[in-house]
DNA sequence: TCGACGGCTTGACAATTATCAAGTGACTGC
DNA sequence: GCAGTCACTTGATAATTGTCAAGCCGTCGA
């Protein structure tokens, strides 16, 4: 594995603190691999062999029921993704496949299992870690239940607009899998988008211009508890 | 604190396993409280002073946003909640609520904070617990995401069944909050349990009987990576 | 250049879900 | 006992969301 990898691997705050030795051992057992677009990498049901590494690209989480299929989360450099499943060896609960080129580097989960039992730095990284994405998932799970699709995408909106610190900018994904994220379907999201216009929203393709922040704010009433990525 | 408090705070997975010492010094720390039925435990937004244990009773996890409110769990004896929080020292996610008289045992974040440092085996007891808890979330998001409000009733009537190992028995809440539970409003789950009476669903008050478990499986589509507790 | 393809949009319509209003029935306190 | 309360139910209606079909408009390759 090259050492640009391996050091974007140790700056992730999983692997950052925990002992070199241990590290070098884990990135010993590790390797890297570059897939296509549109490749499934892992099927839900399955038994975790890896924990994986997005280092370039993106990562597409999702979940099929009864012939259903909808967007959980999609994951970007750099980051881990299935971390829970890897730590309790049960099944996937996701699927996962490559939105376009991209380069994962493979952690064995049993490397991974027997060095967090051994290593209690990283045992806590872990806890970091599991409790972001547990709190991700609480907010998402807040902003599905109590907010109309309307209200969604208004506050997507806000949140993009947070992240890129502009009024105007590009949307990170399809329209297709943004509704699938949001909970809607593409019909209805464009549509929603029709439908913020008269709050200071203007769509040309990808591109969004927040042409009335407060007005926005005013429909959206985007609260801490549930857009704010970092708490 | 008594002791059979104490002995059934121990027994706790999150807790079984950790030095004695340190749960000692933990528990000194800590205090029981009783609360009335309806009282509000924690509020959203606020900064975690306590992890808690429900010892007795049980508690609601509800969240609010503009003037609408979701109930998203029900904490029952004996197990803790708000861990993730209490371990980022993030506010609050969710409000608490005691659902009947119940009996809690408080637990000083600081000291719970302090231990997740210097105790491992609390530290890798801490990730099991919350890897359970977001695997649970996340089947809860596709239940959401996938399922119809008649299709999560249905599901979650069997669930019920297989918890109770028996085709009869009676719902563990009011009906107004399992239809926020469930993402419905009260008066759709009354049309919903008439909805699943054609796939052998009889409603009496409180009490459920399935008469064809088979009919009712085959409208429900059960799937253990959305419904299985255990994994 | 042209046609095929795929994603996006639009319109008509249907299904699902929510809201509002009224009524039932069980329990409670005077 | 009896009125009051509250959860639950039911019906009518409205809002939201999904489905289906068709058309638009880029990109891409022959």
């Amino acid at each position: 594995m090259s050492d640009s990898y391996r050091q974007e691997v140790r700056d992730l705050a999983l692997f950052a603190e925990m002992d070199m030795g241990n590290f070098e051992a884990l990135m010993r057992g590790a390797y890297v691999q570059n897939f296509p677009p549109r490749i499934e990498l892992i099927t839900e049901g399955e038994l975790p062999d890896f924990l994986h590494v997005v280092v370039s690209g993106s990562v597409d989480l999702f979940s099929t029921w009864n012939g259903r299929e909808t967007s959980l989360a999609t994951v970007r450099p750099v980051s881990t993704f299935i971390l829970a499943a890897t730590i309790r060896g049960a099944p996937y609960l996701m699927s996962a496949r490559t939105l376009e080129k991209s380069r994962i580097v493979l952690l064995p989960s049993e490397d991974v299992r027997r060095l967090f039992d051994s290593d209690s730095v990283f045992a806590r990284a872990i806890v970091t870690e599991l409790s972001q994405c547990y709190r991700a998932i609480v907010k998402n799970t807040k902003d599905l239940k109590l907010r109309t699709s309307l209200e969604r995408l208004a506050n997507y909106l806000l949140r993009q607009r947070q992240r890129n610190g502009t009024d105007e900018f590009d949307l990170m994904m399809e329209k297709r899998r943004l509704a699938s994220f949001l909970g809607m379907t593409p019909e209805n999201l464009s549509r929603s988008f029709k439908g913020l216009e008269p709050f200071g929203v203007k769509v040309a393709g990808n591109h969004i211009v927040i042409t009335d922040v407060a007005d926005l704010m005013r429909f959206a009433k985007p609260s801490p508890l549930i857009d704010d990525d970092s708490t």
